[in-house]
DNA sequence: CGCAGGGGAGAACGCTCGTTCTCTCCTCGT
DNA sequence: ACGAGGAGAGAACGAGCGTTCTCCCCTGCG
């Protein structure tokens, strides 16, 4: 028996591509099955499921996009720097030749009202993007409520990106985040007067 | 025989509901058809398939949506109010109780990697609003490049309101549009230096 | 009053899907 | 060498889909 974690590993890489390209939905398990060069009864053997196949798919998913991101933040050296680094980033992935939008947002569009397993992991994906993009923020001094709206500029580029077909959003956002970061300045952590 | 345009509305009114709230694949023509009182073969002489249902479903959801938007913005007469009269839009839109998000970023999810005409229908709303934003901001006297920023703020706060459920981020959104309009003052239309 | 025609209800059809089963073959321990 | 056990390939099964067909009733005109 080849290894347990190796086919797991397969088959996963197989369904991802799969489930991001074309949804999850319109993918069947034979797709799988030809993808990962795995037989229908491993696959069930690794996966009791479909469904715990698609969870174990956004979890990876989670897992790497996070790490990929918050390891081209690490080559940067400033908080302003890091903060403005999410954005170029968003620009590399939007760039790839195959990039369609982000795969929580259309798991979520897509089985987001049926399954509560699916609209759980997207928010606790978003949360946790919220959480670290705040995090480089007030690190800069500047206030929590300034990530909140970095995280609007992203997620808005991430599907304009997806729904146009181009990578010129997130440089859009970039320059949104860079005026809003000037608006807070970090030496004067109450931010301006916006109420009614 | 019933007027065809008004069995052809309650069939429209029925997918709409249907199609917004669980996602389009997981709703079957015999959903729609229990839920619209028609029968399926009624259905079937008004939409030749299922596909063209969806896309009168979007293309009727468009005039509408924006028909909404704009009849709001026009209870505000200033240029700037008339701006942020769109993110106050947003904010009832995301109180809705059964709100779950852009019908158009959900659909494009779910079948833009399989229908072009889908994913047609989708940019073209997008655009559309785009240009409409995009209008309202250079009637105060500032440049495209702010209405593309403030597309991203609202793409960004209608994905994450249907996320985590509340409206929350059309504040926010709100805010931070709030704090661009100053960053780029209507009588100095070259816009700050952004640049790397 | 009789009958043709259109519409309603839902059965039926062909297909696809998720999941399981069968059959065969390979491997490995003794 | 031989038998047991696990894995691969794919057939099979039951359900659900989009779409069409059948049957029956109702209606309206001669």
């Amino acid at each position: 028996m080849p290894d347990r974690e190796a086919a797991q590993d397969q088959a996963l890489r197989a369904a991802e591509k799969l489930f991001y390209s074309h949804g999850i939905r319109a993918v069947g398990m034979d797709a799988v099955r030809n993808a990962s060069g795995l037989s229908l009864k491993r696959l069930y053997q690794l996966f009791p499921s479909k469904e715990a196949l698609v969870l174990q798919f956004l979890s990876r998913r989670d897992r790497q996009w996070r790490q990929a991101l918050a390891h081209y933040v690490d080559t940067h050296t400033t908080p302003e720097e890091r903060v403005i680094a999410v954005f170029e980033w968003l620009h590399t992935w939007f760039s790839e030749p195959d990039y369609r939008g982000c795969a929580f947002i259309n798991s979520f569009g897509e089985l987001g009202g049926t399954s509560p397993e699916v609209a759980a992991q997207t928010r606790r994906h978003k949360q946790a993007f919220r959480d670290y993009l705040v995090t480089l923020v007030t690190a800069t001094g500047r206030p929590a409520t300034l990530g909140d709206q970095l995280v609007l500029l992203a997620e808005g580029a991430i599907t304009t990106a997806a729904i146009t077909g181009t990578a010129q959003p997130a440089t859009q956002a970039r320059d949104a985040a860079r005026l809003l970061m000037l608006t807070y300045a970090q030496h004067n952590q109450a931010h301006p007067d916006v109420g009614q």
